[in-house]
DNA sequence: CGGGTCGTTGAGCCGGGTCAAGCTGGGTGG
DNA sequence: CCACCCAGCTTGACCCGGCTCAACGACCCG
């Protein structure tokens, strides 16, 4: 994550301009937005559980999970949260939402109050779509994790979870062409993927064992040595998270 | 479901009135929007996979679900559709979207062209909520399957569902205190919880034996004889249905 | 130098999968 | 009206992927 970023604003100009043309406004309006910024620290809560909070956040960098705790005392972890992406929206619809947001590293975060969401979106066609494109993309993903869940055997999962890492990443520059800083302990992927943590530790160990990957414990770096064998191997299809794949002709449609 | 309605948009007045308050003129919009529908047979596709198509629908009668194929030819069931859903707006964003919706039961729609959905929200704020609100509550369900998927055991997740469909089916009228209809073969249910079909059999008669539901074959009719006692079992907390949960503070937010 | 967090490895067990066979009831054609 | 078929349900026998328990190792930090 050396990278030099000029302005906190260009990730997110970045990746909505991957899909809409931004106006001089519309990049103004993200400036802005980006301004002022949150930090928190590994381990922090972002968002409690049952917590009221009409707002929505930009993550600017850092990772975050969002999880729930169920009785028995077991977490799960339902979704990553990577730099550029947006979360805390839908929350901020109900009185209680059961699932809390931690940042796993040291994160930053511009918060954008609801008012200021719904101004927006009123102005601009544009960011109204972009949110509207992030909440589609960021269901597409939860779904892929229930097939993850449901559907593949504790090798898929991972193989499938890492490679979804590596693209989802390299989308806003976090990685390079087959590696990536990985912050993720195995209690962490287990929690994720359904497993004990036993089983990631031994499953990582094949994966490593049959080269499909290269992972330096001290480091965090992982390094996906035949991205093509692996997606074969874990039936991964990057088709959910092609952002290329909006349509100029959906885009009117949807707009009017 | 032999209950009387009078017209097919008393359903979806229904459920939004039950966080917005809709105008007259946001009556008739549903009105008409309602006034033409489309019907499916059983097994028969509604979004089928790869298909672009900017339109949503809004679900009259009938269950559907949707899925995916995985590559070694399993199916994984992600959501089900019941009366007074919405969806198909999702997949209008993406050129390709990789999952597919199909009728389980025959099945009516409604079906709304993507420009006419933009119209509508940029003319009624309270609409434009509900749409919000809807696709919130998608995701929410979403999240619970995925912690069901991941962190439940077989008899917890088959007791978790049921409390969830029953749940969800009172909301909009399709079901008893305890009761309804269950039109779901062991083998829809197999692939919605990541089990095998015979272990879904041997689940559902340990649920029997437990005295925990009711459930002819047949008729397809279930009951559940201590809701209490089981979602304590299965840990089911119904927070995530909750519609009253929506505050009046968040809606005036929300909209600006 | 001691404690804490994370990773690693072995041994044994069990929840749930697989395979295979039989059952049941409704639908269809002769 | 019966014979057959087929989809879905049921049950038994056996197996295996992944879990649990337990111990140890490696590194970091105070």
């Amino acid at each position: 994550m050396g990278d030099t970023i000029s302005t906190d604003a260009e990730i997110f100009i970045a990746k909505f301009s991957s899909y809409v043309d931004l106006s001089e406004a519309e990049i103004r309006v993200i400036e802005e937005l980006t301004r002022d910024c949150m930090a928190f620290d590994e381990n922090q809560d972002i968002i409690q559980e049952s917590e009221k909070n009409a707002s929505a956040y930009l993550l600017q960098s850092g990772w975050a999970i969002r999880y729930k705790i169920v009785p028995n005392g077991g977490r799960q972890i339902i979704s990553f949260l990577l730099p550029g992406d947006i979360f805390g929206f839908r929350e901020s619809l109900f009185d209680l939402s059961d699932d809390s947001v931690q940042a796993l590293t040291p994160v930053r975060v511009h918060r954008i109050p609801a008012e200021k969401i719904a101004d927006i979106c009123d102005n601009s066609t544009n960011l109204s779509l972009a949110l509207t494109w992030a909440r589609a993309r960021e269901q597409a993903i939860l779904m892929e994790h229930i097939v993850r869940l449901g559907r593949r055997n504790a090798y898929e999962r991972l193989g499938h979870l890492l490679l979804e890492l590596l693209h989802r990443l390299q989308l806003v520059d976090k990685a390079g062409r087959s590696d990536y800083f990985l912050p993720l302990t195995q209690e962490v992927l287990a929690d994720t993927l359904g497993l004990s943590i036993v089983h990631v530790n031994r499953t990582l160990r094949k994966l490593r064992n049959d080269r499909m990957i290269e992972l330096d414990p001290q480091t965090r770096r992982l390094k996906i040595i035949d991205q093509e064998a692996l997606s074969e191997r874990a039936g991964y299809d990057q088709t959910f998270l092609d952002q290329s794949a909006l349509t100029q002709d959906c885009v009117n449609d949807a707009v009017g």
